[in-house]
DNA sequence: CTTCAATTGTTGAATATTCAATATTTTCAA
DNA sequence: TTGAAAATATTGAATATTCAACAATTGAAG
């Protein structure tokens, strides 16, 4: 039975945030260098297959709910690093694509991310890395 | 090498976002049964042991910058869950203190998240279990 | 001692996020 | 085929967060 009286730090919500604050802060530091903040980052990676991706698609797999995305893509398009098409077959969607634009600085941001994953495992281990990574992804799935 | 083209899905920093999102997101569902934030639990926690904490010391426990915890402490002083005391030694800090009513409150908050860390023990293994938050807590040490 | 820098906490303005309501299009049952 | 319900994206108002500036106190060097 789990106590109740245990201190915060032994909770695994708050070991994950903790855990999550921290790295991101790391990587929001590598990509000020381009002035680009990390939800953009995960934007272009995801739009950089070329394809179009819905909003709904897009807020699910970045991790924003839908008006905040609407918002922040309106930014983007401003500067040029993504456009709107509507869906031809369903015409409530909105497809969104990468540009050549985007697609430049995406490769830019790539290589500052993987700096920063390269840091990471020299820190704190090739092992531990891929086994924290592995339990991640099984605790995401136990939880749908 | 790591590779620049790793789907976003594959990174540790997206991999941390997205598992930290969803048991918020379930955490955050349990306390609203007491219509209480994450993070006003988080500072009861911290505060249950009595002992008086300066705002700064709060700040970087419970993982809010300043003026969003000089906020939060405002709404909770309204609520007389928590309250301020100047410190006598340094009339610089405040001294929080929690009152009856957050030690009421907090009992019950406490009891809410034991329900969810049983639930995930449940559905995710006691072994796995073990093993993340052992993971998180190095991976939090090797970053400082 | 005095002065200047550092520490601590708060405030207000700027910015960002969220919630609820809306508009548009599609789906599907009658 | 029509009308109601569902799905999709956006908007505007309400709320929350952040940044930069400030005020108060302490520390520490000269």
């Amino acid at each position: 039975m789990a106590k109740s009286n245990a201190p915060i730090t032994e909770h695994l919500a708050y070991l994950l945030a903790q855990a999550n604050r921290e790295i991101n802060r790391q990587l929001e530091l590598r990509l000020s260098k381009e002035g680009v903040p990390v939800e953009q980052w995960r934007i272009l990676k995801v739009l950089s297959d070329g394809d179009g991706h819905s909003m709904g698609e897009l807020a699910d797999a970045v991790l924003l709910n839908h008006p905040t995305l609407t918002k922040m893509i309106d930014r983007m398009v401003s500067d040029t690093l993504v456009y709107r098409v509507q869906d031809p077959n369903d015409r409530r969607k909105v497809l969104m694509f990468i540009s050549d634009r985007g697609k430049v600085l995406c490769r830019k941001l790539n290589s500052l991310a993987v700096d920063q994953e390269e840091h990471i495992l020299e820190s704190y281990g090739d092992k531990s890395t891929s086994e924290l990574k592995r339990l991640l992804e099984s605790l995401i799935d136990s939880s749908n």
